[in-house]
Formats: structure tokens, C-alpha cells, sequence
DNA sequence: TTTAATTTTGCTTATTAGGCAAAATTAGCT
DNA sequence: AGCTAATTTTGCCTAATAAGCAAAATTAAA
């Protein structure tokens, strides 16, 4: 039985004082009316209703019945209601998880105006260099660098990711500027750990990708540590060129060998992707968050 | 949709953190649960659950949902609890409708044994000569003098109800005492005026009834200033047995021509009935009244 | 990468609500 | 008091939907 249709035809007999009317409000034939009501009453072993052809009024019982069950549904209506609301507005805790340089440089300055824009989404921000699959942690979109997963999950690139050779001009005056790909082996170098190691430097000459890694002379997964060693002129670093852009633009830091492809990947579509799970039902904090993103850092574009 | 089978699946999903084990507590296949609480997401537009083959989360908007609709489903759950421990144990009001006089003289001093036994019932009683049907006035049992009504109440036969002819020793004295049934026409009357008008004194010879109705000397509802003029020796009164046979124990009444058959109606089976509706699930309430009835007034009976 | 537990999907069957017409019931009218 | 008309209930059929089973898809863990 259908006991939630038989309450919710219950409820409206006992409020209307007739099967008919209360059939009427639900477009059924009265008979639907007194089966379900029949089926209630079976159900609960009582008479909710004093029926008679005329009048039908409710019992001892089906009154105290009546007062409990009607605020039930209208509770029930309630939560069914906030659900909707859920779905149609932005709202709610929206977790992300960025990698730490891209979070305190890109994604920081952003979030003031996305948050006076959606007051009723309270921000949770995670930033981190270890690649957590939006799967397992409790995420609703990640940032991160590389390609695109696996095919549960959206995936937008942002932006590019190239990775360029940079020094500051003190440690060029020190021990030269490169020339060529091969002669960085020779310089001092500072090397972001990823989980997977060291980002390896990687010079690409007649379709060869060649590994011409310097000299270590620091390694962190700390990349402002290593931006203040590179500025200081300890060595070179090879960097995300959205990244070491303000320095670029003020000369603080330069960039090297701008004419030959460098890289600390083989593959050729290093980007930034934003990554947020696909689920049946959009929900709003989620996509409007998405929405943000792709007006702040790619004007002109068309979201997939 | 069954919508509240599908809310009690998805709060045991919610409670086990699986459909398995959920489908299981349902002795239902994995399916339905799968199917329902898809149902419910889709009438809902949102993911209340985040699935993964291992493990089932639930969603922000899941989270709250559940918490709302557990608490509801436990209201209703106690709702129905509720009527049946009211199906299943005496309580609540109790509406008793009596004739005056039986209820003030038998009634009466039965209820506070009734009261002490079921002190969760409330009793409520309501003395009138006026017949009241069952089904329009608010009334869960009436004692009436009569025979049975229609076949939708339950009548049940109390004690008899047979009219006697009655007169204080000194009327006798003062005005003669009665040899047969017609001369009780030239006596002082005190009559009984019911809905219907005044009872006739009614006198059988030979299978005939005869009107020996003697002068009024008063008429009144109020049988109880009827018994005051008789014990006065106002005049003879037509009266049931049962309530004026106190009188006739101590002497201040005598019963005249107990030979003859005199009655006030023509109906042989006059008797006091117990009245109560026959509704499909009978409630305890009205149940112990009637037993109780039984017990005290028709010792040894069964009850039908 | 493979394995095994779990969820989902496709199909059929069984159950239950809807729909219509006729019968039964009864309040109100004359 | 009997009749009338509005209402509820019942019988029977159809339509909708949940259950049941097996196979496929998915994914956490070994």
C-alpha cells in the first residue's frame, strides 16, 4: 500500500468533511478516495472516519490521528521543499581543492568577489600539491595540474601550463647565460619535488626530448621557498610561466632559452584543469563556482 | 511512486552505508532499493547519495534531508503506534447517553468501579429521555427502554422493563385499592410523558388490549417528582419494576393487580437496551463498557 | 593488473492503484 | 412516513509500478 498517498487522501477528507470533494482535489474517482482510506484504516486495525452518506467526520482517534499526520506531511513537504531550493540556488559548503602555488596566486584573489557574489555559499578551501582524486576526498571541484582523467569526472582546462627555464639576473652575471639546451646541465638548480620526484628539466631537439637537469642545489615541494631562492640567484628553476609572470614583467626574473622547447613533462598539453565531479544533478554551488572560473580566467569562452 | 517506501529505503541505505545490506534489512533484492532511491533523486532533481561500488556516501544536501526525514518517519511511525495502543487498551472519552432515570438510579452508582478499573477513560455521560440516534449525536453507547433498532447498532438486552401499576399505601387507603384493570380508570393518574406523548395504561383481557388510563392528576418527563406524588399518595403510577422496587421492598409502594397483565405498551418485549454502533474495528473503550454492563447487570450472560 | 564485492540495468512477473458503472446508504424534503 | 438526491461503497477491468532474477558495469582493495 501506498501509505503515503493514502495519509495524504486521509488528510484531505478529514479536512474537506467528504471522499468526494477530497477525490475532486486530486482528480481521482471518489473510489480511489475510500479504497486508500479503507486500506488505512485496515491497516492501523481502526475508524479514522464516522462515515455516513452525508457527513463524514472523524473519530476519537482520527482526530488525534489527523492533527499528528497532517503536520507530518506538512513537514515531509517541507524537506522536500528545501531540497528544491538546494537545487535551484547557489548554496551550501563548496570544497576545493587547489594546488598550492595556483590557490595563492590565481585562485585567492578571485574568491573575494565570488563570495560577496553567493553569500550563501560558504567557501572550504584545500590546497595542496598532492593529487587527491575528487572521488575518495569529501571535494566538490579540484585544480590541478596535468591532463584530463578518467571520463566520471569534468574536466576544464584553464590554462596553459608550459614550464619555462628562469634565473634572476644576479646568478646569470654569476655563471653565465645558457645558450643552448644542454649547457643547463652545467647550472645550479632548484627543483620542485612532485609526489612522483623531482620535476626533471627536459630540452626537446629533433623530435628527442633530453634530460638536462642542473645541479641541484635545492629541492622542495615548497615552491615559494624555491621562488626566494631563485630571486636571490641561486640557480635556475624551471617554472609555470603564469607563475613567475609578475617577475618577468618587473625583470626580477628572466627567462632563458625562450627560443627552444623546455619542459618537465613529455606531454604536450600540460594545462591547469579544474575537475568536478559529473554527477545526474548538477547542483547549483557547484556549477556557478565553475561558471566563475571559466569568466575570470578564460573571457570568451564557452563552457562544454 | 511510493514515496515513503522510498524514503524508508534510502534513510537504511543512509544508516548502513549500503543498498546491499539495506536490501537485505527489507528482504528485498538490491535492485529495488537502487531503483527506488533513484526514483526518489529524480522526483527530488538531486543526488542525495554519493556512490561508489564500495562505499555510499551521502551528499551535502543528502546529509540534511536524512536528518529531516528520519525524524519524520519516526513521528509517523509513533503516530501509528499510538492508535494502536488506542486500539489495543481502554482510554479516551467515553460518551454515554442514558435515560434519566436509569441512569441516576443503576448507572450511577456503578461508575466509580468502572472509573477505578479504567482510569483512562473518560467518562462522559449525558441523561436524556430524548432518543438520540447513535449516528448523529456524538455518542459512543445509549441505554434506551424500547426494543432494537436498526441493524447497524448493536442492541443488547439488559434487563427487562416491565411496567407495573404502583400507589402509596395511604391512596389506597383514601381512594380504594384496585380489583381489576378497568377500574383503574376512575383512579388518580401520575403519567410519564415520553417523546410520544403520555403512556397510556394499558390492561390485556383475552388477548385484547384495553386503555384503562385513569384521570390524570399529573404528567410530567421528570420521573423523578412522579415518584415524590406517588410516595405522597397522589395517585397511581404506571412504573418499571427495577426502579420502584426499592419502594416496594420498605412498603411505601404496593404493587396492584400483579394477576393481571398491564403494561404501557402494546409490544410484549419491552426491555432496557444497550445501544452501540458496530463499527469495523470496535474500540477497546466501548468494548469494557459494554462487558462491564454485562457483568454487573446480566451476571452469568455471554455477551454476543 | 586482477579480483571480488557492490551497484546498476534489462527483462518478466506480481501487486496495487486507477477508472467506470452499478449498488447501497442515508440526510433532507414534501 | 416515504421519497429523492447526494454520497459512499463494491465489483470488475485496465494501467501503472514494485518485486524478482540474472547479467552487466563499476570500483576499492589485494
Amino acid at each position: 500500500m501506498d501509505q503515503l498517498l493514502a495519509l495524504k487522501y486521509f488528510c484531505k477528507v478529514a479536512e474537506t468533511g467528504s471522499f468526494t470533494s477530497a477525490a475532486k482535489s486530486f482528480s481521482v474517482p471518489p473510489s480511489s478516495i475510500s479504497r486508500r482510506v479503507s486500506d488505512l484504516e485496515a491497516s492501523l486495525g481502526t475508524n479514522l472516519l464516522k462515515r455516513s452518506t452525508r457527513v463524514v467526520k472523524l473519530s476519537e482517534i482520527g482526530k488525534i490521528y489527523f492533527s499528528q499526520v497532517s503536520d507530518i506531511l506538512l513537514q515531509l513537504e517541507q524537506s522536500n521543499e528545501s531540497v528544491r531550493l538546494y537545487q535551484s540556488t547557489p548554496m551550501g559548503q563548496l570544497k576545493i581543492s587547489s594546488q598550492v602555488s595556483f590557490g595563492e596566486q590565481v585562485l585567492f584573489p578571485l574568491l573575494e568577489e565570488f563570495r560577496t557574489r553567493y553569500p550563501e555559499i560558504i567557501l572550504d578551501i584545500s590546497l595542496s600539491d598532492a593529487l587527491s582524486s575528487l572521488s575518495h576526498d569529501d571535494v566538490d571541484v579540484a585544480i590541478r595540474g596535468g591532463y584530463a582523467p578518467d571520463e566520471r569526472v569534468h574536466a576544464l582546462r584553464l590554462m596553459a601550463n608550459d614550464f619555462i627555464p628562469v634565473a634572476a639576473p644576479s646568478y646569470l652575471r654569476a655563471s653565465g647565460t645558457p645558450e643552448d639546451g644542454f649547457q643547463l646541465r652545467s647550472h645550479q638548480g632548484l627543483f620542485f619535488r612532485t609526489p612522483r620526484g623531482p620535476s626533471p628539466w627536459l630540452y626537446k631537439q629533433d623530435d628527442q626530448w633530453h634530460d638536462v637537469s642542473g645541479h641541484p642545489a635545492a629541492i622542495s615541494n615548497n615552491a615559494q621557498w624555491l621562488k626566494e631562492l631563485g630571486l636571490a640567484g641561486k640557480g635556475i628553476m624551471m617554472a609555470p610561466r603564469w607563475w613567475v609572470d609578475p617577475f618577468l614583467q618587473t625583470g626580477e626574473l628572466v627567462e632563458l632559452l625562450s627560443e627552444s622547447v623546455m619542459s618537465v613533462n613529455q606531454d604536450p598539453d600540460l594545462a591547469i584543469y579544474l575537475l568536478y565531479q559529473k554527477p545526474r544533478y548538477l547542483v547549483p554551488k557547484v556549477k556557478v563556482f565553475v561558471d566563475f572560473l571559466v569568466e575570470k580566467l578564460m573571457p570568451g569562452t564557452q563552457i562544454a
